[in-house]
DNA sequence: TTTGTTTGGAAGGTGTACTAACAAACATGG
DNA sequence: CCATGTTTGTTAGTACACCTTCCAAACAAA
């Protein structure tokens, strides 16, 4: 049953792939002129005129006048988004015991945060703080609200129905729907791994990329060709549970022993470096980063990655078991030198944030 | 510098694209006729007929005369693709000392096939087998051949180079064009994982699928919606070399110690049994199958797939290593009993050659 | 001033798929 | 046997998207 839609192909469909061309050369390469945007397209002055009055109608760009430099001939009119006319509103629910949000500007810039205090609130209660959170960023918003991007823990389908998000007590909500009826206005969801992937897409440029985020729980985000992997069910990243080297290990909130999410979530490592005195420190983290690297070195050779991004507390993260699973990686693939690279994000706390404005932006907008 | 091309869009892609949609449909449902493919496609059939009559014309179809079911209405003239006209010619480089061949009608029947004995030849000798058998196939060919798929062990890139193949002395050799300049058709070249891959997408229809390929080396083949992972290297797959297990392992011929190659390439399988002695035969195949179970793991958990096909030597792979690996599996991921599939491959020996026509007809046709 | 360049737009053409309408060819029911 | 309804495939005309070609305006440089 998994053929894949094959769908017929209409003339007007070419006309709405050249308009969102149109929209992100304009946001890859700043303010141009029709005759910028010709040559980087490859179509015509004439086409992107039309294209371009198109969108200067519907309020998506505005010109900016004449450009300043000095150059022979007519002088060009600059375009650009109009990043003064929308703005975007992100939620990110990965963190324990309190939602975030923003007001987020087409370009990524945040206009403003909130956040709410949920305690250990689950169910419907939790999803009232997700509502209620969305109303007042909405609130804060002083333009008008292109769309609402939400990062969400669990396994969440293309549809914006978290499947299952334990800790939030969420099985088959419809997420997506709620906020929109909430709300009224267009709601995109994913999971959060897969929300801090499209952050570290758009800023990294990689085709292939590997996000690896460690939280309450161990998660990963996948992209395969400049896109990210959903999967058979949904639940393509969903490493916690992946039982790590033949040495049984540490017993998990799942039952079994060895998973990824016993040895390195950020709670467990908290509480291992607490058992084992400061001055072991450095070894529980180096521990963990090998683990880590033992169960992404097979991801690593199967969709030969050499970018992988590490997200989570940065005290945890950032030094020894970073270290330790790179190098535990060039050791187990096969590495020629040729640059694999772990990192850890620069977006620091705000990757969903920003993943989410992303995710809402694409959504609307069809850029990336 | 992994900026995905962004390309302007035509009508005349759209024509192209309904084009390949009208041949898929054929393909997919057996002769129909004009209105058959409207309805199929949601094109109208005023759209179809034009299509279908530049189709006829290029010689691509056929009308097959009136259908024979009596049905009200005017009588529908059946089309089919034009399968007595063309043939393809597929090789498979993959199995050690000699080159296999076969000539194949465009719905994956064999019409005739070839062998060639190659003893050790490396180098430039081995490409003058591959060409040899390429021609002496394509004179078999009692069709105009559409095209030559190959698959051959090794890493190549998209444009068919061989960036490396131990096995046959090979190093940046650009297979495909040599073959295209020597049989002046159009060749089409993969890795032979990549290749069986190919076969099993096009009879399981699963949109995610890994293919485990056993022989010489072991390799993989992965699809992510339906379609193969290449990788930033075009090294996607190439898991032969990951290191499995913390407890060390046999000495691998690439200097390391535990590589998924040394516990179960087909030859040091064999070799592990004769030393092992009979009685230990299925000892020795259920640690190798327990050892594949434990690379995947990470796999599966992270592409979420939900069927797995192996292919390889029957007596060593399709008992108890399966078994063993489908076992560790769920075993080592959060299956929730909903269907991980481990099975073997049903095209047996003939996959390369089955997936190598398959890629021939994708390139020259646009259908998978 | 002259020349060449650059920009943005206007006019006209080609290609694609659509809707509407129709003739041909059949089954069926009175 | 004939009228009716159905299905097929085609013709004619329309809408749309992009193209090529041409042009005027606005500028720099000689």
């Amino acid at each position: 049953m998994g053929a894949r839609r094959r769908e017929k192909s209409l003339p007007g469909h070419a006309r709405a792939h050249n308009r969102t061309l149109v929209l992100q050369t304009l946001l890859d390469t700043g303010p141009s002129s029709r005759a910028d945007l010709a040559r980087s397209t490859r179509l015509t002055r004439v086409t992107v005129s039309d294209l371009v009055a198109e969108l200067l109608g519907e309020g998506l760009l505005v010109e900016l006048g004449p450009r300043d430099a000095t150059r022979p001939g007519k002088p060009a009119t600059l375009l650009d988004l109009a990043h003064d006319r929308f703005q975007l509103v992100a939620l990110d629910l990965s963190e324990p015991q309190r939602f975030r949000g923003a007001v987020v500007r087409l370009d990524g810039t945040v206009v403003a945060r909130l956040e709410r205090e949920i305690g250990e609130a689950t169910g419907d209660a939790a999803l009232e703080h997700v509502v209620e959170l969305g109303r007042s960023l909405v609130g804060r918003a002083d333009r008008t609200v292109l769309g609402i991007g939400v990062g969400t823990p669990g396994v969440v389908d293309a549809d914006g129905v978290v499947h299952q998000a334990p800790n939030l007590g969420w099985h088959e909500l419809p997420l997506r729907e709620r906020l929109a009826d909430a709300l009224a206005l267009p709601v995109h969801v994913a999971n959060d791994a897969n929300i801090a992937l499209l952050a570290e897409l758009s800023s990294s440029g990689a085709e292939t990329l590997l996000v690896v985020r460690i939280g309450l729980g161990v998660g990963a985000g996948i992209a395969v060709a400049g896109v990210p992997v959903r999967g058979d069910r949904s639940a393509a990243g969903e490493i916690g549970h992946v039982t790590i080297g033949t040495d049984g290990g540490p017993r998990c909130a799942c039952g079994r022993d060895g998973c990824l999410e016993a040895w390195l979530s950020a709670p467990r490592l908290r509480a291992a470096i607490a058992a084992a005195g400061p001055e072991q420190r450095e070894r529980v983290l180096e521990e963990a980063g090998r683990r880590l690297g033992i169960a992404v070195a097979p991801i690593v050779g199967a969709i030969d990655v050499r970018r992988i991004v590490m997200s989570g507390p940065e005290d945890l993260v950032a030094g020894a078991l970073l270290e330790a699973t790179a190098t535990t990686l060039r050791e187990r693939t096969l590495d020629e030198g040729d640059g694999l690279v772990v990192a850890m994000t620069e977006h620091g706390d705000d990757v969903v944030v920003r993943g989410a404005a992303l995710l809402a932006r694409a959504g609307e907008l069809g850029v990336s």
